[in-house]
DNA sequence: GCCAACGTTGGC
DNA sequence: GCCAACGTTGGC
């Protein structure tokens, strides 16, 4: 066994040091540098960096910055012209216009100054009879030769670990491509069996103008080797003759029909019969997930075992959990875990949910992120996704679309993003925040919400229940008219405005919206209204009606047909506009992903009286359903489908106070309501006065509604001392409300079981 | 090969 | 501590 000495070493640290290191490329003209980027994927990336040191990351951004230069036959991978004629053409003919761009002379690849000919090149080591003309090569009549040699003579190294797979495939032989072919000209396996597994060994390419190519890409190599443009250490000697073929098999020299002379390919018998069995199987599991091994390979131990490392790590991440995602597993972990968790943190996190109206909407082409996108005629500097697509369960906090105001150098019309946070008169709710909205309480065994629960934290959670809660109980009403997005993307337009109606700075800068009085109701992302004009148009003004649950003549009920009103929308009463959001069907991924997280009722609790009348049928909850989906329903309340038939309605951001209450309606039109897995008794105040089936969108909201008055109970902290900084867990006395007032803390049963009272 | 954008870092 | 800048990586 081979050991690497300390010299060794250290050269291959530098070499591996060098392969993410700018180095200079004097192919492309003085000042122009080159860097190869090994990703942790093994995929490799090459960049190039103008003398002005503006970097381009791709062959297209090269191009398109180089007009004046023909590229067509630069190799980017390589970074060498692959048709070495066309290149000097264009790098010796200046001249002719081809290379001069009087706007931007340094940026100009391949400039007179910068790159000197070929062939006046002082240590011209072109050696053969052709290299001092170019008309053979030029004319493409004379087969490819050596014409590039090492200037340093190469010696046989030892093989290092570093690049194993470029110099097995060279040492091997020509390794086919996917057609089974192999290139038609391949250096002595003898030289490249040893020479290009000695990373330790990078002598210089020396190119025809006397500069050096960094060697240090075994790419550039290759494709040297394999253009015949440069020649190993034994270039002198007759056993370093470029293997060539007339044609067929290239392993076997057998004749292949239908190969003509010079095409080389493998024939059937030496053929590779299928690829190779790959010794590590990452499966995609789910969005941006995977997992190591094959199907059969893990087991749902090891899948959970993940899963919940998953998210043990996305819970060290400062980002707005999403309120399913993080109610799933413990956060413990095995010793097996540590190695994927190191792997997992070298991962990204896809910080999208998918499903949030962010997240589904396209970008805006107005926020800082999307001025500075490429495709909008920025700079790429931020590299940001667009503010209004930033996901409002994961996003980064700093990313959301409130957190950045208006800047400098932001325009001055159309979308100015949601701009800074408002005066706090502004934003001051009716009632204290803390009152408003109430974080969670921990309970026992729950383990999910309350790390980092910092000053910090909390600032930012009450933040986001500024962003997420659209309307304040001002006592005004809102009317809103949002205008339909340049694209024609009423969502958006309606999210965007939905958003920036609480937080812009311009609160009549923008005619998308104005207020006028009438009650505040926090508006879903699903509330967004389509006039017939196409326009988006919201009248915030239902609060009164939606609340009326005596309201005169029967509330409206889903009718048998299930049919709506001549414009399409629900008849909800008179001054509720509603209009249609999402009239597909339901998603059945919507109800599989929201069906994992759904409180099990083991026990049914019903309003009706007595069950032998129970009636309906499942088309009947769907109608219910679809009604719900075309109306407006409280923030983050959603309607889905579940076994049963069931319909639920589930609160899904995690910050509500109702966050973990669930409203079932069965079959029937009965209904319960569970929190925390717990079902309301019948006694809560919130059945009073209520139908006993819920038969009606009205019906439904107005529960709803109700519901977002209230809290959940926060119990009591229990008896037993809990140490220091070690989170307090509550406990619920035995016959607690489970719901009450948002004003209150706790109901009076628990109220009664603190410690002091 | 290219794009999108995540996540880190250095300057302020 | 914030954030502009950008290295870096996942996905297509």
């Amino acid at each position: 066994m081979y050991c690497f000495n300390s010299e060794e070493m250290d050269m291959s640290r530098n070499i591996s040091r060098r392969r993410h290191a700018w180095l200079d490329w004097p192919v492309l003209g003085a000042g122009w540098k080159r860097k190869e980027v090994i990703r942790w994927s093994g995929v490799h990336d090459v960049h190039y960096m103008s003398p002005r040191g503006h970097v381009f990351r791709s062959k297209l951004k090269l191009v398109k910055s180089n007009k004046h230069t023909d590229l067509r036959k630069f190799h980017y991978a390589s970074g060498l012209f692959l048709d070495e004629s066309d290149a000097m053409k264009d790098i010796e003919c200046p001249d002719g216009g081809a290379l001069v761009d009087p706007s931007d002379p340094s940026e100009r690849i391949g400039s007179v100054t910068s790159m000197p000919s070929w062939n006046s090149a002082p240590g011209d080591f072109c050696e053969t009879p052709h290299s001092s003309t170019q008309t053979p090569q030029r004319r493409g009549s004379s087969p490819p030769r050596p014409s590039q040699t090492f200037r340093n003579p190469l010696h046989p190294t030892k093989a290092s670990p570093l690049g194993l797979s470029p110099a097995r495939q060279s040492a091997d032989g020509p390794l086919p491509n996917l057609l089974g072919r192999v290139p038609p000209q391949t250096p002595s396996p003898t030289f490249t069996s040893i020479q290009l597994l000695a990373p330790t060994r990078r002598p210089d390419i020396t190119m025809r103008n006397g500069s050096s190519l960094p060697n240090g890409s075994v790419a550039v190599k290759n494709l040297l080797l394999h253009q015949g443009r440069i020649e190993c250490s034994m270039a002198r000697s007759t056993d370093c003759q470029p293997r060539r073929h007339v044609g067929g098999c290239a392993k076997c020299g057998s004749d292949i029909p239908g190969i003509e002379a010079g095409e080389e390919t493998l024939c059937p018998s030496c053929r590779p019969d299928k690829k190779p069995k790959q010794r590590i199987v990452f499966r995609k599991v789910g969005q941006g997930r995977w997992v190591l091994g094959r199907t059969s390979e893990v087991d749902g131990m090891t899948q959970q075992r993940r899963k919940r490392k998953y998210w043990t790590m996305q819970k060290k991440r400062p980002s707005l959990q999403d309120a399913h995602d993080s109610d799933t597993g413990d956060c413990f972990k095995d010793e097996d875990d540590i190695d994927d968790d190191e792997q997992s943190r070298n991962r990204r996190h896809r910080r999208a949910c998918l499903r949030c109206a962010a997240c589904l909407r396209k970008d805006c082409g107005k926020c800082d992120f999307c001025m500075d996108k490429p495709k909008f005629g920025g700079s790429n500097k931020k590299r940001q996704k667009c503010r209004m697509r930033q996901c409002q369960n994961q996003a980064m906090w700093h990313l959301l679309p409130h957190q950045k105001g208006r800047r400098k150098g932001m325009p001055s019309t159309g979308w100015v993003g949601p701009g800074r946070r408002r005066k706090a008169s502004r934003l001051k709710p009716s009632r204290p925040r803390s009152k408003r909205k109430r974080r969670r309480p921990i309970w026992e065994g729950d383990f999910t919400d309350e790390e980092g629960g910092d000053d910090g934290d909390k600032v930012k959670e009450e933040d986001l229940n500024v962003k997420k809660s659209y309307g304040y109980n001002h006592g005004k009403t809102r009317n809103y008219s949002l205008k339909k997005d340049e694209d024609g993307d009423d969502l958006e337009g309606a999210f965007e405005a939905a958003l920036t109606s609480d937080f812009s700075d311009q609160d009549n800068g923008d005619d998308t919206f104005v207020f006028e009085n009438v009650e505040p109701y926090e508006l879903s992302i699903q509330g967004c209204f389509t006039a017939p004009n196409g326009d988006v148009e919201m009248v915030a003004s239902f609060q009164s009606s939606l609340n009326s649950r005596d309201q005169t003549g029967e509330p409206l009920a889903v009718d048998g047909t299930g049919e709506l009103s001549s414009n399409g929308i629900p008849q909800l009463s008179d001054d509720v506009v509603v209009v249609r959001v999402d009239v597909g069907a339901p998603a059945e991924d919507d109800v599989t992903e929201v069906d994992e997280v759904t409180p099990v009722i083991t026990q049914i609790f019903s309003l009706a009286e007595g069950t032998q009348d129970i009636q309906g049928s499942e088309a009947d909850l769907l109608q219910l359903l679809e009604s719900l989906r075309r109306t407006v329903l409280p923030v983050h309340w959603v309607g889905v489908m579940s076994r049963g038939p069931m319909l639920q309605l589930l609160q899904c951001s995690k910050r509500s106070t109702m966050a973990d209450t669930t409203l079932q309606i069965e079959l029937g039109f009965l209904y319960q309501i569970s929190v925390q897995n717990q079902p309301l008794l019948l006694t809560h105040p919130l059945y009073e006065g209520r139908p006993s089936r819920l038969s009606s969108v009205s019906q439904v909201v107005a529960l709803l509604l109700d519901l977002e008055r209230l809290a959940v109970c926060q119990g009591h902290p229990g008896l037993a001392p809990r140490p220091d900084r070690e989170p307090v867990l509550c406990v619920r006395a035995a016959a607690c409300q489970l719901l009450v007032p948002a004003s209150q803390e706790r109901c009076d049963k628990c109220r009664d079981s603190l410690p002091d009272a």
